[in-house]
DNA sequence: TATTGTTATACTCTATAACTATA
DNA sequence: TATAGTTATAGAGTATAACAATA
């Protein structure tokens, strides 16, 4: 029962703070979908500032770990490890290769895959994004408690491996 | 420690199932924001596609929402009210009015602004979408459990409001 | 015939900066 | 000068379909 201002609209209300309607959400305010999607965009938007500051792109992140824990892995296994299709790979393998993170070897009993795997670079960047990934791991931590954490995050694992 | 097959790999496992290597997730499989991630995807998904039985977009559905709580809204406020630059709004607007859902007026006491609210045939759409997203929230909730739901979105929306 | 990876192309969502018309 | 909304433009991320090389 927010109240705090006159006829129009509540300005000036404490120094320098921008004039903010009260905005109604509706039945999204209670809703599961709505409250996902909120706390994904600010916790990937958190861990995007994060990586800005090692001078990486968050959705590299994923692309670097799985390459390092499965050695040799094809691009068609990375696209289906990722839930993307295979063209949508390309141009992220050929960046990451570009940048001297990742390397590509033909296979010669099969010369129409690749094996992927780190370099010494992309092992020393995925190292510094995984410290930061740490730190903001950290952060949630302690916005969800130790008590429900393991909880919480089954209930994500069961969305992701459930919902129809 | 999962292992299951002999020197190659493990095809032919159960018959016309792709043979799909086991994936090391590493860390990532025990990090919140990972999981956080993996089930907005999912529900996202899940919604996109009771939306498309509708011949509605997802991403439409908030900011209807939005105009039939608020009414009266303006650009501006609605573009704050969901995290978004004003000209990202422009053409969402543009195609919701031009599709008949959402109607704009000049404003006489300021021309530089609309008034935005939606027609009966936005409403109709909205109640529609409504409908779905309420069976979406049934299934999520079937995943979360009544006894923990609560907590689940009080720990959403803290990750949404307070993470840095 | 089937599969791996690339290319061509397109669509969605987002942002920044410059603009217009008003204030 | 400042604000509301538009336009121009760009970038990230995604997909489908057609393709060349190889199996």
């Amino acid at each position: 029962m927010r109240k705090s201002g006159g006829k129009k609209l509540d300005r000036g209300v404490r120094d320098g703070e921008a004039a903010v309607k009260p905005i109604d959400f509706g039945p999204l305010a209670t809703w599961v979908g709505f409250n996902l999607r909120m706390a994904q965009e600010a916790s990937f938007a958190a861990f995007s500032h994060h990586s800005a500051a090692i001078g990486e792109n968050p959705g590299r992140f994923a692309t670097l770990m799985l390459i390092a824990r499965n050695a040799d892995i094809s691009q068609t296994e990375l696209s289906a490890a990722s839930g993307r299709d295979k063209s949508s790979l390309t141009p992220v393998v050929e960046d990451l290769v570009r940048r001297g993170l990742v390397e590509r070897k033909r296979v010669d009993s099969d010369r129409r895959t690749y094996r992927l795997n780190l370099t010494a670079a992309g092992r020393k960047t995925l190292a510094l994004m995984t410290r930061a990934a740490r730190k903001h791991e950290r952060n949630l931590d302690r916005l969800i408690g130790t008590r429900d954490k393991q909880r919480f995050i089954a209930i994500l694992k069961r969305i992701a491996a459930e919902i129809e």
